[in-house]
RNA sequence: GGCGCGUUGGUCAAGUGGUUAAGACACCGCCCUUUCACGGCGGCUUCAUGGGUCCGAAUCCCAUACGCGUCACCA
């Protein structure tokens, strides 16, 4: 049982999931569940001063959302709790004690801010470092504060294996004497996940690229406790696209960075998280609609990328709308609705029937708004917009197929798709002209642009005879000044 | 700046010494068609640069350039 695998997310609780983060959670979720392993859930909260209210509870909800399950966490528990680090203090200061003790750290008196940096290496001077006990003893009674900081080797290089960079090394002088426990006796991120991951039994830490030089300390680390490391596995950046067509890692300027703006925009979760899988991941098959149950169960280290990948709304958009061809048109319509707007009576009755022609035509939620405003409001527009070549159509041949069609429409009395579509191919069968030829001036008058949600049948029944009859009016008045 | 990592088309990418350098998105064109969309077909554009090694290099080596990361009592 000793060798399962165990991965971790372990996210500090900000309020907020970047998409680069949800991509590192779904890859350590993934590979574990494709080793039939165990995914856990880890709260880095030692900084105090970044404390969210609420944070670990958006958390929680997001990697709910994405359909991204741990197996321990500190609301589902776990043989391996506390998972949160602020409630694991003792821990960490009794390990930290322990490398006192065999002298691979050390208590630091110096004051923050005094700037005891070193001119010829790396970070602080060390001023500390090789105190007499005496001296020590000293501050300890005099109640002085301090920090524990790590004793690096002086000399020597520092080797490690990463699963997706192969093996890096760093020259031990390169390594500061980083802070190990911090003057408020809160573990800095550096040792608090060495701890952790070794006491929780994880076996891969998969994790950002920017942790990738502070590796080697944590290796350091390892070793002084005798401690196995655990594999590395670093990934690349998400990466955003400016103006300008340089890239930068993805932020606010390039739109939606979070989790939650991308389906507040109207992207389904499942789609993020296909999407996001891709970036960074390819599988061994020219495959790229996954359920999360496929993912996890041909997910393989040697699928990630090395290099960073830029999010593209375009190929979002395509994996959007591929999920929504796959939704049943009940619940498209159901999940669809929040994002309408305000409907008129009229499409508050006949939702069903406007979104089943909207599912195929958006490639997400937030473009409904735009695609359907035109049904309470008919843009201005001018007698312009009824030419269209492909059609043979032009402003002259609307003013005559116009009132025709009304003429054909007025006498109704039901009004349904059907009964619509039988009076429309009367006129055309008689009139002996094209069917796009009709249609295309009816579409203009109706809705006021080219493109609309729907055929003109399914605009005529949707609109309702009354406004029908009066847009089709307004149409034939714009067209009697030209 | 030191150190580390990266670089296949507009974007995601396959590829691990011999391939017509896959596939997808986007874009363009055509077909279908009651516009748009959907669907079908086709096209466009790539191995950052320069040196090696080798019969042969996107694949191996070395430089250069560019990009990213890191150098916190943040994670």
């Amino acid at each position: 049982m000793s060798n399962k695998v165990r991965t971790r997310f372990a996210p500090s609780p900000t309020g907020y999931m970047h998409i680069g983060n949800l991509r590192t959670a779904l890859y350590a979720y993934l590979f574990a569940k494709a080793n039939d392993g165990d995914f856990i859930l880890r709260i880095e909260d030692t900084d105090r001063n970044r404390y969210v209210p609420d944070a670990v509870d958006f958390i929680n909800r997001t990697l709910a959302a994405a359909h991204i399950v741990p197996d321990e966490g500190p609301e589902i528990g776990g043989a391996f709790g506390p998972y949160v680090q602020s409630q694991r203090q003792e821990i960490y200061q009794k390990y930290a004690d322990a490398l006192i003790e065999n002298g691979f750290a050390y208590r630091c008196f110096c004051s923050p801010d005094e700037g005891h940096t070193a001119a010829s290496f790396s970070g602080y001077d060390r001023t500390c470092r090789d105190l007499s006990p005496a001296v020590i003893q000293q501050h300890l009674d005099a109640g002085d504060s301090f920090v524990i900081r790590q004793k690096m080797p002086l000399n020597g290089a520092t080797t490690f294996h990463d699963m997706v960079h192969g093996n890096i090394t760093i020259q031990n002088d390169e390594l500061e004497d980083q802070v190990l426990i911090k003057r408020d006796g809160m573990p800095t991120y550096n040792f608090a996940n060495v701890i952790d991951d070794h006491l929780m039994q994880v076996t891969h830490i998969i994790r950002g690229v920017e942790f990738i030089t502070s590796t080697p300390k944590h290796v350091l680390l390892y070793q002084s406790f005798g401690w196995d490391p655990p594999a590395f596995v670093h990934l690349p950046p998400v990466m955003g696209k400016n103006e300008d067509g340089s890239v930068s890692k993805l932020s606010k300027r390039h739109g939606a960075t979070s989790f939650a703006e991308l389906v507040a925009m109207g992207y389904l979760p499942e789609a993020i998280t296909n999407y996001v899988a891709l970036l960074g991941w390819s599988p061994k098959s020219n495959q790229e609609l996954f359920s999360m149950d496929e993912m996890a169960k041909v997910f393989a280290l040697d699928g990630l990328s090395k290099s960073s990948a830029v999010f593209d709304y375009a190929k979002l958009n395509w994996f959007n709308s591929e999920y929504f061809k796959q939704m049943s048109d009940a619940d498209f319509a159901q999940a669809a609705l929040p994002f309408a707007g305000e409907l008129t009576d009229e499409l508050q009755v006949k939702w069903p029937y406007l979104a089943a022609l909207l599912k195929p035509r958006i490639n997400r939620y937030g473009e409904i708004a735009d695609q359907i405003a035109f049904f309470r409001t008919l843009p201005e527009y001018s007698s312009e917009l009824f030419s269209n070549k492909r059609n043979k159509v032009t402003p002259e041949v609307s003013a005559a197929i116009l009132p025709a069609v009304c003429a054909a429409l007025e006498p109704l009395a039901d009004w349904t798709p059907d009964t619509i579509n039988t009076a429309l191919h009367g006129y055309i069968d008689g009139c002996g002209l094209k069917m796009g030829t009709v249609m295309w001036p009816l579409r203009i008058a109706l809705s006021g642009q080219k493109v609309t949600p729907g055929g003109v049948t399914e605009l005529l029944y949707l609109l309702g005879k009354e406004i029908c009859l009066k847009r089709l009016q307004k149409g034939i008045a714009i067209l009697a000044n030209i």
